[in-house]
DNA sequence: ACAATATGCAACCTTTTGGTTGCCTGTCAA
DNA sequence: TTGACAGGCAACCAAAAGGTTGCATATTGT
């Protein structure tokens, strides 16, 4: 578990999950055209710990690699500090603050 | 959000939330008694890290000072990466597997 | 008032981490 | 086969993070 926190603590990591959820099954190559303001080598990287994580899987095709991204670890990280009665209660928060943003956005 | 990500990155920082969510509304001292292998000023380095992350909240007591767990953060984490109808599959694997394991050590 | 208790603040040091540059390997198409 | 494309590996560097020591502040009980 220590691996799956110490890849989400940095910000470019996260970025690459977000685009990763945006459009899973990315190439190295695609995702750094997502983040122009990194080197190619600096992507694979993070990549690299990322998967060490297991917060993203890869499948070799060809000379390309694909990333998928693994939702399991994250899911996991609520499991240890929420009880079953407060998840419950926090989803519903949420969901009503995401349902309120939609309005907001309709109107 | 950078902040939680970032408190969540130590393992001590961990410990004190756990710590916190056996038994919530500690002071510095008696945290410090649960984790020997720090000073208390290391303690209280962490706590402030979580405290400004929003993942603990405190409140003074006379000159001591009760810390308690916040989830909320914790909380939108998932949020980000796992969509809804991930996220309730997710959560049916997880609650079957914590019931394989209660039974598991029932037996 | 005063000593003990509970915590806060700051300088300092060591390790870890994110990033870069440079070079190497493997795969595809003409 | 050969050049272009996709990615991997390693050494090196600067910045950030965790931890310690030392001292300061505030509250409590006698």
């Amino acid at each position: 578990m220590d691996a799956v926190f110490k890849a989400l603590a940095d910000e470019s990591r996260r970025d690459l999950l977000d685009h990763l959820r945006a459009d899973n099954g990315q190439t190295l190559g695609q995702l750094c055209a997502g983040l122009p303001a990194m080197t190619r080598q600096a992507v694979s990287k993070h990549l690299g710990i990322l998967e060490e994580a297991n917060l993203v899987a890869t499948v070799k095709r060809g000379r390309e690699k694909l990333h998928y991204l693994n939702p399991v670890p994250i899911h996991e990280i609520g499991e240890r500090w929420i009880g079953k009665f407060e998840r419950s209660r926090l989803q519903a928060l949420s969901d009503m603050k995401n349902a309120l943003e939609q309005e907001k956005s309709d109107e």
